[in-house]
DNA sequence: TTTCATTAGTTTCCTAGTCAACCAATGGCA
DNA sequence: TGCCATTGGTTGACTAGGAAACTAATGAAA
């Protein structure tokens, strides 16, 4: 038979990222918040007051998408816009005391949810498998918006 | 300092993911299919023949983005719809000469693709990659639409 | 044999992104 | 000093997908 291709590692790993994500955002769900909602949060935790452009870099989103998010992180106050004084273009980006209570609650979420789909693999294979994505992420610099 | 979260490993995956599967969109591009599109044809390459909600299944997508994702392709003339005639509410999708032709020219852009992403890994590490995605798929039962 | 529940797919509305055009503010540089 | 290129961010048109309402065909039960 021709049929049955190659196996290609690329179709699983977005197969299983997709599945963690999708209930990962169930758990959010009972916070109102969305995935990439939580993304922004997470990052602006440590290292707060961040300018947006620097983010969309940091998380692979366009400046648009983090417009929008930014919005919608604002209309919910837990994130906060102030422009720079000395270079009225730039703004930065930081939690408001709501945003950064509700962000270890969240982390907990993402525990959980960590803990369900790869609480069975021993700690050398999470260590292993967390040692493959830190070196794929290193090695194509993957910090840089991806589309281009 | 009460920051710096743990490290989550469903974050990185998700990271990761993403960015390999939009160097393989870039890559796709040039055949005129997407991401989705791509796995579609694939499934059908080997079993032909595949009724739309099973595939939806499959895929982890809604009866709904596979009914639009079809419309897609038989407008690329790529698959077609065929009713079955002992129950006219099924149909089943299957692909065209020019599909069918396709498929390996596509599958060798993901080969390429994968190998850029994970061919520094040394065979041991990419089997054992390539293991635990599949346990994980396994485990979670992930063949069962993840929207519940 | 009519009616009703069930099943397979489609369609409509909505959300979250991208892309590209846009608007301001700034910083050369003539 | 005034013009223009550059930079930071926003906006509008468009796309893909999810949820839920819908349509059509079937099958079972009265």
């Amino acid at each position: 038979m021709a049929s049955d291709l190659e196996f290609h590692l690329g179709y699983w790993l977005r197969f299983v990222s997709n599945h963690v994500s999708h209930a990962f955002s169930l758990k959010l769900q009972a916070r109102d918040v969305t995935v990439a909602e939580w993304v922004v949060l997470r990052d602006l935790f440590d290292g707060d007051g961040v300018a947006p452009s620097l983010l969309a870099d940091r998380l692979g989103m366009t400046r648009g998408a983090i417009s929008k998010l930014a919005d919608r992180l604002i209309a919910k106050e837990l994130i906060e816009r102030t422009a720079a004084m000395e270079d009225r273009r730039q703004q930065t980006l930081s939690l408001t005391a709501a945003g950064r209570k509700l962000v270890p609650a969240l982390s907990a979420l993402a525990d959980r949810n960590d803990a369900e789909f790869f609480g069975h693999l021993k700690p050398a294979e999470r260590a292993a498998l967390e040692k493959m994505l830190r070196d794929i992420v290193r090695r194509h610099d993957l910090k840089t918006i991806p589309t281009e």
